[in-house]
DNA sequence: TTGTATGCGTTATCAC
DNA sequence: GTGATAACGCATACAA
């Protein structure tokens, strides 16, 4: 029966009190060197571990965490980090943790802003942030950069200022696993297109690295010249629906058998082919959003990718916690897993944990 | 800034002491009716909540758990789970939880009964058990519920007993979603072969809820009845081996597209395949072993199932920490996801965490 | 029936 | 440089 091993038992081995040790263990000084060195032979002989719970007891820190999150009631794809910021923290309150949610619009750079603004000017042990706009974000890594202020990263990807760790998935090997789901379910002559919708591609790094993760898919699995990949930017405007967009894009290619949304919006292709007849197209997009879950329970969706994104946000929340209250320290980048979601395995990833 | 409430708190706001409070909360008796209510009545208002660490830290308890797993040396799918249980241990160690593994042969029934009858030799806070063999587990179930020991079940559910917990995968919703993976990547006219390998089928439930939800699924997505679902029960004999069993099987059958094999040995079929020179089948199997993921990186293996072993030996020991530790209930089936697994998507699945 | 005192392992504040 | 010692929130043995 190996007890578990104190400060005390390391201290009565080493002939001094727990208040040297402690001073050992924590590198504080005032300490003779002989003594510190017996001191830290025999915790390592002894393969002590300090006690978490006991350490949180007495500490009684309290650390404030900022989360800065897009508003769900604007974009319901962002209820899941939220409700997985608040499974961490609801997890770590014992350890003195808490968790105050900065709220912004996603679809307003000021907004996120304000929200910054008004994190960087409370004091906060660590931020975990979805930094969707990439040049308002970059100002305030820089401040909490400056201020030892760590700094989690979901959802998007911005190395620039070394944030404590980036979680996300991989964009560009999602990409390529949307071709090979498309390739599994045609594998006769096609056409396959990758529609980006209502975005502004060329300042989304990640939704390029997606065509691109798709594109090469294709052309490593094309040995005999079979497949034909498109890139299409669908937005609306004054002259023109996305109906008509996909009208014309339908009339000028024939062999379509596939469509690859690099969004949440996969519902809005599932409108129009349901609407069209079109049964035949296999359709792949992103993310268990309610609209797109709707078109995969008909068999318009085939396959969405789950980002996990309530994951994120619980992950988000632990590596902070990980860093500050106990000292881990862990890979600067966490891909959680693409899951590929059918309406056969769905249940499983909806409403569970983590 | 709302302090955490205590004992102590409840205590002043209700003219009496800690130890007071104490006996109210945990209905240990001896304490007068009416401040029996005011202490509840303030615990309510104040929205009392335990401080999990300091009960963990005083109590002090030691709760031994045994772990009884199939021997990874016999048969590597069972390291998954080991590794599980292992990761859990060393999460609980804080709180007090230690395992103990009882390891015994899939392969010999006998083997399991002896490794059964350590356990019940010992006095333990609960089992967690892998109970592949039917008829030897029946009689350890009665036995611990007899004794009160709590006991898990995972990978295989036996509900005769009752166990506290069952954790694993819906085999027939599985069946089901390997039907939909192969009918997506064929949807001509086809012939899809559900193969058990090497496996007692009658004796096996889980294999044949497999096999009805594989059916199911054609009988529900196949109004034009282009496809037809064989069973094939493939066994090595002195007589033949499996390759012949199969050269037969596509002798006789000509439309074969896919096959759907309920095991674990998955590439089994593969290498024929391979050998055989047939690319154009579609081949589902389940687990993450390595000689599946040769396959599966081969691209003859198409998709893998994958009932996160892990994640069974983990959750598995937390059910019982957090019946046993932390007083929480949980539901009596916990299904965990069915990962659908392929080349492109592998590596977040295999070495990472849950 | 109720209150008090002690200790769990750690940290932090003293006095020496 | 070092060693006592109090405190964190809770459970419990024991005194009243």
């Amino acid at each position: 029966m190996d007890r578990i091993v104190r400060i005390k038992d390391i201290a009565e081995k080493a002939n001094v009190s727990t208040g040297t040790v402690d001073r050992v263990l924590h590198d504080r000084g005032r300490v003779a060197e002989d003594v510190r060195r017996r001191v830290l032979r025999i915790a390592e002989e002894l393969n002590y571990k300090p006690n978490l719970l006991a350490r949180a007891l007495v500490t009684n820190k309290t650390y404030t965490l900022a989360a800065l999150l897009p508003d769900p009631a604007a974009d319901s794809y962002w209820q899941a980090p939220k409700d997985g910021v608040e499974k961490a923290e609801n997890e770590l309150k014992q350890y003195g943790v808490r968790v105050e949610q900065y709220i912004f619009d996603p679809f307003d750079p000021d907004s996120f802003s304000r929200a910054a603004e008004k994190v960087a000017a409370t004091t906060l042990a660590g931020v975990l942030v979805a930094p969707i706009f990439y040049r308002q974000s970059l100002a305030f890594f820089n401040t909490w950069k400056r201020q030892g202020i760590p700094f989690v990263l979901f959802n998007t990807h911005i190395p620039d200022y070394e944030p404590l760790m980036y979680i996300g998935q991989d964009s560009y090997q999602s990409g390529f696993l949307a071709g090979k789901l498309l390739h599994y379910g045609c594998k006769a002559e096609a056409t396959f297109v990758v529609a980006h919708i209502e975005e502004d591609v060329e300042n989304s790094s990640h939704l390029i690295r997606k065509e691109q993760g798709f594109k090469d898919y294709f052309a490593q699995h094309d040995p005999d010249g079979r497949y034909r990949v498109l890139s299409s930017d669908l937005r609306r405007s004054e002259s023109h629906t996305i109906a008509q967009q996909l009208d014309r894009l339908f009339q000028e290619e024939a062999g379509i058998k596939g469509i690859f949304v690099t969004t949440s919006k996969a519902s809005v292709i599932a409108d129009y082919l349901h609407q069209r007849q079109k049964g035949q197209i296999s359709l792949v997009g992103y993310d268990l959003i309610a609209r797109n879950l709707h078109y995969l329970d008909n068999g318009v969706i085939d396959f969405l990718i789950n980002q996990n994104p309530k994951g994120q946000g619980y992950w988000g929340i632990h590596a902070l916690a990980d860093h500050l209250v106990f000292g881990k320290k862990s890979n600067p980048i966490k891909y959680l897993p693409l899951d590929i979601i059918t309406k056969e395995n769905l249940q499983y990833y909806i409403g569970a944990d983590s």
